[in-house]
RNA sequence: GGCCUCGUGGCGGAAUGGUUACGCAGCGGACUGCAAAUCCGUGUAUCCCAGUUCGAUUCUGGGCGAGGCCUCCA
């Protein structure tokens, strides 16, 4: 099976093809968790989910090293801790927030139906490699010390700006940045910044005390667990610079290497309502918050349903309409045995992950299986499913979401239909109508039948949104 | 100002140098006391202009429109 990956760095689709098909390794930029993660944080999470699927699929699930880090440290934290949690010295505030936000987040994320990465490593548990990079950056004359700050030097680097499709004299010329004094360099950027003891979490360093730059955080991460040179790096497009960027830079400039990540992805930004989300417009998000109203799954299903390197409008139209899909699916495939993933889905994925003609592979399944009725073909729908992260719950579990959400009194629901069934059984069709539409009301659709054997009518009912 | 995406039916959303998926909604039919649910079937689209070509939605150029990045951001 080959796949086929857009790389930022080529501007293409490249075939993918790992360093080591022993050890495919893959590293996406995690949370920054000093709040609720939000819908749009969720994008790539599920995205590389699904391509970790794909990797451990085709290269084995032994072979496949998923890294996603959490940066736990970084200003927006501090900010943070400090009104949370005052008066406690600033390491352990941090750490104190940190647990707390990146629980929650795995709690999310989980619902969402990731699988866990092979690693999650927090950036201040690598605080030691980021300081053996900053020494190998600054004997390899990328970067200097001025004023408890250390800087790389951007201009060491002749091709700087390569990911971004960028000069340096493009970027100056658009530049918003303010240049503080002791750069070289207006676009040189910061490796290591001192602290203030008193507010300010930080580590020894021989630079002073003070605490990593953002982008370091993650070249130091992927450089301890995933080495210098690994196969695919993601994240979201917004990363692409400078972060990713300069990552590059670092890792390039430290290791002496040609390339980092050889294939990097990036998905696209997702819009709520065809607007940006943003907490002034009133149309902010968290997962939290949907998963209140919404299963897991439909918002994987609303996520997966546009490719990922396309915008995505993110609106409650196309979670009613993952709903229903995923209502049909737990009906229809009613806890059936699955296999493997179909051909079909693999290849579909296979080709920069278009998820979209996967999931119409996943219909064409249905309705394949629809029509065969064979334990085989429902076998490759169910498998098909599962492989992507669908239907981790039993199709009963399924249903009882829908009653407790819609405050259903399963035993007031059974004595109507009861009630009804015998009205309609002696043709007094006012009553049962009218019960019928009591029903409704409480949000219960019927489905009349007849059994098959002995003639019988017969109802059944679930809560339909 | 620089860089980069994108513009497909009512909506969402793939693909393709020639026959244009799939889902939702709509419509017709079966079923039903009538419905619903379910099943079967079905209409509708490639932003505009020019070029290349036997043929373009697809390639090239221009235009118009939408969005993103260049600053913290998934």
């Amino acid at each position: 099976m080959t796949i086929r990956l857009y790389n930022t760095l080529t501007r293409e689709k490249d075939v993918f093809s790992p360093i080591d098909a022993d050890n495919v390794r893959m590293y996406v930029c995690g949370p920054t968790v000093y709040d609720f993660a939000h819908i749009g944080n969720a994008r790539p999470v599920i995205v590389f989910d699904v391509l970790y699927r794909l990797l451990r699929h085709v290269y084995g699930e032994a072979h496949v090293t998923y890294a996603r880090n959490v940066t736990d440290v970084d200003d927006k934290i501090n900010d943070r801790a400090v009104n949370d949690f005052p008066g406690v010295e600033p390491l352990k505030a941090i750490r104190a927030l940190t647990e707390k936000t990146y629980t929650q987040f795995t709690a999310d994320i989980t619902e969402l139906r990731t699988l866990t990465p092979t690693v999650e490593p927090r950036a201040t548990e690598t605080i030691a490699e980021m300081i053996a990079l900053i020494d190998k950056l600054i004997a390899g004359g990328h970067a200097y010390a001025a004023e408890g700050h250390v800087l790389f030097a951007v201009g060491s680097m002749p091709d700087y700006g390569q990911l971004a499709n960028r000069s340096l004299d493009e970027m100056l010329a658009g530049a918003r940045v303010e240049v503080a004094p002791y750069k070289r360099d207006a676009m040189d950027f910061v490796l290591w910044k001192p602290s203030d003891p008193a507010t300010e979490p930080g580590w020894n360093s021989p630079w002073g005390y003070g605490r990593p730059g953002w982008h370091l955080e993650c070249s130091a991460m992927s450089w301890k667990h995933l080495g210098e040179t690994f196969d695919i790096h993601g994240g979201g497009i917004d990363l692409v610079f400078p972060h990713h960027e300069n990552e590059i830079a670092q890792s390039r400039c430290a290791h002496g290497t040609a390339v980092m990540a050889r294939y990097w992805l990036h998905n696209g930004f997702l819009q709520v309502e065809g607007e940006k989300m943003s907490k002034s417009l009133g149309n902010f998000f968290t997962i939290r918050d949907l998963l209140n109203d919404w299963p897991g799954e439909v918002l994987r299903l609303a996520m997966l349903r546009s490719h990922y390197r396309q915008p995505i409008d993110f609106t409650v139209k196309s979670l009613e309409e993952a709903r229903r899909t995923l209502d049909d699916w737990y009906w229809f495939a009613s806890d059936a045995k699955g296999s493997g993933p179909a051909k079909a889905v693999i290849e579909a994925l296979s080709d920069d992950l278009n998820t979209p003609k996967a999931i119409a592979e996943l219909h064409g399944l249905r309705n394949a299986a629809q029509k065969a009725g064979g334990d085989m073909a429902h076998a490759e729908f169910v498998g098909s499913l599962r492989f992507l992260g669908f239907l981790g719950e039993t199709a009963e579990a399924w249903a009882a979401r829908r009653k407790a959400a819609a405050g259903i009194n399963t035993a007031e629901v059974e004595r109507l239909v009861a009630l009804r069934l015998q009205a309609r059984n002696a043709r007094n069709f006012a009553e049962s109508d009218r019960l019928r539409d009591v029903l409704a009301e409480m949000g219960v659709t019927l489905k009349d039948a007849k059994d098959a054997r002995t003639g019988r009518l017969t109802t059944s009912w679930e809560v339909k949104g």
